[in-house]
DNA sequence: TGAATAACCATTGACGCCCATAAAAACCCA
DNA sequence: TGGGTTTTTATGGGCGTCAATGGTTATTCA
């Protein structure tokens, strides 16, 4: 299946061009990371495989250079997003009442199945067996980009996901607001 | 089992050099600490455990060095913190009127049970026999990243415990607002 | 003085970091 | 617009370093 180098597959629109995906500032200031677009990487012997160059584009700047990853709780696949994102996430849940049930919940049930994953000079990270595992990923590694966040699947198992995804679609022909602009 | 080691080199800044790690400032200039993911080490003849890098890490550069332990009320676990976060909970506990039923419960519940645990040149820390007993470990000590804290427990307790979090958190539509990234 | 604790050293395997290469994309200029 | 040049990416592999762990010696306190 070769690794259509940078191409992007499916999915995302046209070609990932250099600043492309990537970030853009708020009103405030704060980035907004936009993860865009499907990328199918190698995983070599030694567990690495390389992020997109446009994802680390977007994550560029972040306390923490790498990324965040769990399992997903529906599907056979890795979730990904920035550090930034859990430290907002650590926060909304620091708002909760301290020693609450519901508290402890979400706290083992997402920041303990985290891990965070360095990139070593070359972009790379090494994707943790019970990652892989989770996942099914052994040869390649397919980047999917969410928006906000973005998956890590094995190639086979997301062109499937997607074809399913699409037929629930066109039958229950999901609808979506677009959110003001401003605010 | 192991040690996966350094992995993700906690929060740290951007390249998780040696010293660094660990925080990063918000607006306000405080220092953000993030414990994220699952450790298990091992526990000597001599009671010693290792905190892991990353958290050690995040813990860098508070006035006290070592971390805090108390008996989780709830579960069968240590709670564990940084020396900064007591200061915080002192402050957060002061808030609530004097004298109240519930204000003495939980300094004495809190403050009297809570254990100062310094590393030793190595990174590790002992764990009091009252602690250990009561989370049940013996030769294994699982560290859970939550976010803002970490618990310690039984690796096997813990499995379990996730998942019944887990199934509870879906049960109950896991909902949780993410806070705006601005604030 | 003996027991418990803290400080110190030693080992080893994983992993961070570096260098090398090929190919594709971005760039430049006629 | 096209072809040639430069830059960036993805990928492989080697090696030094540090984290986790175990043990030994020094120190403190009863």
């Amino acid at each position: 299946m070769s690794s259509q180098r940078g191409t992007a597959a499916a999915i995302g629109g046209g070609t990932p061009r250099k600043g492309e995906a990537g970030e853009h500032s708020s009103v405030l200031g704060a980035k907004v990371v936009l993860f865009l677009s499907t990328f199918i990487n190698k995983v070599d012997r030694k567990g690495r495989v390389s992020v997109p160059a446009p994802f680390r584009a977007a994550l560029a700047g972040q306390v923490f250079n790498g990324i965040v990853a769990f399992r997903s709780y529906r599907q056979a696949a890795i979730e990904g997003c920035g550090i930034d994102r859990m430290a907002r996430l650590s926060d909304s849940i620091d708002e909760l009442e301290l020693f609450s049930e519901a508290r402890d919940d979400l706290a083992s049930t997402i920041f303990a199945d985290a891990h965070q994953l360095p990139f070593d000079g070359e972009g790379r990270i090494i994707l943790p067996p019970l990652l892989a595992e989770h996942a099914g990923i052994t040869e390649m590694a397919a980047f999917i980009g969410r928006g906000a966040t973005f998956q890590i699947w094995e190639p086979d198992a997301f062109a499937t996901h997607q074809d399913e995804a699409r037929a629930r679609t066109r039958a229950h022909g999901a609808t979506l607001r677009l959110r003001r602009p401003d605010e």
